[in-house]
DNA sequence: CGTTACGTTTACGTAAACGTCATCTTGGGT
DNA sequence: ACCCAAGATGACGTTTACGTAAACGTAACG
């Protein structure tokens, strides 16, 4: 790993993914490796939108939606009408992820009722076969 | 609509899905409506279900996890062995879901920053064309 | 009594996101 | 010089979650 660069395999244990998913993730434009010879050497720049992708998956995003909102991280440059786009993208997504935290809130509050139950049930029954 | 049933379409128009997802879902278990000839008519207990479906997907679970879910919001019965192994992977998606609220917050939190940036951006970039 | 409108089944198609070979190549250690 | 583990490059396969088209049933309406 001379100087801030990453192999893929080192990328591949530091994100739990297989060299696959980061060849794949290439070719769709989500990172952009350098290269050294043939083999692939992975920036900071690299790590940092790789998180952001996994994130972006975990709550739902695809790839695709995920490869243009990346572009409103590291936009130090672009057009103002490009910069517009984005911005109002991210509005959308972020109004997404906002409802999307309270249907969570609400679905833990759910999940939890119904486990108290399901506690209390086998309680119950765990009593009954212990009184057997 | 007769009684508190209801036909394929009307649920369709009541939660924004296709006929084929609904069809697709009672093939995976899902659902089980009832039939009237051979016309399906969708309960309570049906449209209660959907709308967890619905909330699971939006969370990144598969049909399969929710299909086992679902379990939990309707055991009256079930033995106790197969109610305990329900509620381990009910405390197991509690987990993730809290984990992924915590993630959540994380990420708005991050991409309002980006918002934040991206705004002033465009209000520089408004003054110059204003002044132009 | 014919024709919409709504619904059904069956079956093949598709997009997303990788998995899985089956070959090549190559840099590094002995 | 030699080997091999790590990496690269196609190319085809797979799973999930439906879409879509074809062909048929049927109940009500004018």
């Amino acid at each position: 790993m001379t100087d801030t660069t990453m192999t893929i395999s080192q990328m591949c244990a530091a994100f739990d993914v297989t060299p696959r998913t980061l060849r794949f993730y290439e070719a769709k434009e989500l990172l952009s490796p350098i290269r050294h010879g043939q083999r692939r050497l992975f920036t900071k720049r690299d790590r940092a939108r790789l998180k952001l992708i996994l994130r972006g998956k975990r709550f739902g995003f695809t790839l695709e939606e995920i490869r243009q909102l990346l572009d409103l991280y590291d936009m130090g440059d672009s057009q103002q009408t490009q910069l517009a786009k984005t911005y109002e993208m991210a509005e959308r997504h972020l109004a997404d992820m906002q409802s999307q935290r309270a249907e969570l809130d609400e679905a833990i509050g759910e999940l939890k009722e119904q486990m108290a139950w399901g506690a209390r049930k086998l309680a119950s029954l765990g009593k009954s076969r212990t009184a057997a």
